[in-house]
DNA sequence: GCAAAATCGTATGCATTGCATACTAATTGG
DNA sequence: CCAATTAGTATGCAATGCATACGATTTTGC
């Protein structure tokens, strides 16, 4: 069909360069959409400075209750010592609280405080709105399809 | 259907934590996904230790030689400020090399150095097989569908 | 029961990235 | 020619990510 004189994915976006290699990586494009996220993410919680991480980490200490850092830090393939940063700031934001537990005295166990759940309350609204903009340019059906994918990518093989 | 006790995505992953609410999210599976392909990739880089951002940027500027700092850096979605850290870094590895333009004398162009070209060519073998690998639990089919959702995610209107 | 191994939290230090701000030099538009 | 814009630069700050190391505690293996 169209014997046009130019390549198909060979020229360039809006800029003029030209990127063929890097365009076949989804590792690129992988990069380029979540920081395209990302900002807008972050954009929408301005009001609150959250990041993504720090999202997620209260959400599953409010779901699970008592958890312990390593936990937390395993659900989120976050080092430990990562993880004890982000406990840090968000004890110093009164967003959780950390208690040792009485069965096992190496474990801190964390929850959310009052301010804590406040806050997520109305996060998860700011959230739910911000997905709902920025993947307003693909189908319901293609975001299923999407996170399909994308699980299948991180939750390889795994197990022990 | 199925009259079981338990909900479909309710349970959780392997590590016995709820995180229903967060499943939903795209950005928490676009950043995870990101994530695991990330360390793979470092991994895959470790006798080079370069960045994927780097990768890019190094791809760019070999494909496009004399591009300015701006330009490359408006390619992958990244400040100036930022671009000049990691043109530094890779200055001072001697990748790259800098040269004021003779048209514009505010222009830096910049291009690869010998070792860079070099180390470039090497590094597409590397990272050819690290994608191959890492995407190996989807087929070929999944991975056109899950670029052309990535793209649609951030080539979106953009315009001006 | 006890010593060795594993686990959890903690602290430090280092590198990359992202962004804000501000300043200089150079170019472009009116 | 002057004002606005653009490119590069420098600084500083925050969030991650990871390596390493240490102390306290628990669990295992014998």
């Amino acid at each position: 069909m169209d014997g046009k004189g130019f390549p198909p994915d060979t020229a360039a976006d809006g800029d003029g360069l030209e990127r063929t290699w890097l365009k076949k990586l989804v590792g690129y494009h992988l990069r380029m959409a979540h920081l395209a996220l990302y900002r807008d993410f972050v954009a929408a919680m301005s009001d609150f400075d959250l990041t993504q991480k720090q999202l997620a980490a209260l959400e599953l200490i409010a779901t699970n209750p008592g958890a312990s850092q390593v936990e937390i830090a395993n659900a989120l393939s976050m080092d430990r010592a990562t993880m004890m940063g982000m406990v840090k700031r968000l004890l110093g934001r009164d967003l959780i609280e950390r208690r040792a537990s009485e069965i096992d005295r190496r474990r801190q166990e964390i929850r959310l405080s009052a301010l804590g759940e406040e806050t997520l309350n109305t996060v998860h609204g700011i959230i739910d709105r911000h997905e709902e903009r920025f993947l307003s340019v693909i189908s319901e059906h293609e975001r299923e399809e999407l996170i399909r994918l994308l699980r299948r990518l991180y939750e390889r093989g795994g197990g022990t």
